[in-house]
DNA sequence: TAGCAAATCAGAACAAATCCGATTTAAAGG
DNA sequence: CCTTTAAATCGGATTTGTTCTGATTTGCTA
């Protein structure tokens, strides 16, 4: 997903563009990682150094509703990522436990499990791979 | 998983026995499905009225570090329930998310997995199918 | 450009989980 | 048995991630 886009989505769903929203949008986008809330924040306070964490949170979490960021949790943190898998077709990632970083994985088991139990109604589900990417092996040595 | 096997595990790996401890693993024991620390504590309480959460807390880690218990999270908090992939062979679970009553899945889709990105180790993977059973769907109406 | 609803602020409040020092207890050895 | 000792537990304070509240500011539209 692209910044435009991304504020596409909000317009439309009538939600008002701040320069936060956007510099939210556009930290998240310049990395193909899950960032912590925290990250966002120490990163948006570059530019908006008063930002309280009320509006990082927030927003995130419209963001998520709107399928504008992907959610994840990593050592009992919420974590985020700019939607990739709307781009294309549906998929799901490997994760580096370390920094976030993450690198996609082809399919869906979704699509190959024979069967669910029929007395669930199925709402979603989770596929994640996780793991330690090259550079934070290289860094632990 | 049976109790007495938990308890061999703790006993093996040099673990005092204590009737909390016991008494933590029946009541996981007691049903498929995964239960908070909350929960966990509610039911202790008939037994031992006076339990600290830490207690709780520590032992819930515990076994989860020896495998006794696997762990997940629903709604920001732990969930655990008695390991069960432990018994037969590996495999994934239905998680109704208001109850956190589960059934099994077939396979693993590490299994099927073409390849994950060689510049990550991998270390773990979680796979999970949420929705509402029966019972919840029930009471919902 | 006025008015309104949405967005933000600042800090209080919350809930899950962990830490701490003091006390109790399981179990191994005499 | 009795003693000893390290592990387990207690009770409550603390930390951490997140959400709420009420006052203020800011986009947008008419």
């Amino acid at each position: 997903m692209k910044v435009e886009e991304a504020l596409q989505i909000l317009k439309a769903n009538g939600y008002k563009y701040t320069g936060k929203r956007e510099e939210m949008i556009r930290i998240c986008a310049a990395e193909k990682r899950y960032l912590s809330a925290k990250d966002i924040m120490e990163r948006i306070k570059e530019q908006y150094p008063t930002l309280s964490f009320d509006t990082v949170y927030r927003n995130i979490s419209t963001f998520v509703e709107l399928g504008i960021l992907e959610e994840t949790e990593l050592d009992g943190e919420g974590r985020y990522r700019l939607a990739c898998s709307a781009d294309g077709h549906h998929h799901h990632h490997v994760i580096c436990t370390e920094c976030g970083k993450t690198s996609s994985l082809p399919g869906c088991p979704m699509n190959v499990l024979a069967a669910v139990p029929d007395d669930f109604q199925v709402t979603g589900h989770k596929f994640e791979v996780y793991g330690t990417c090259k550079e934070c092996i290289a860094q632990s040595n």
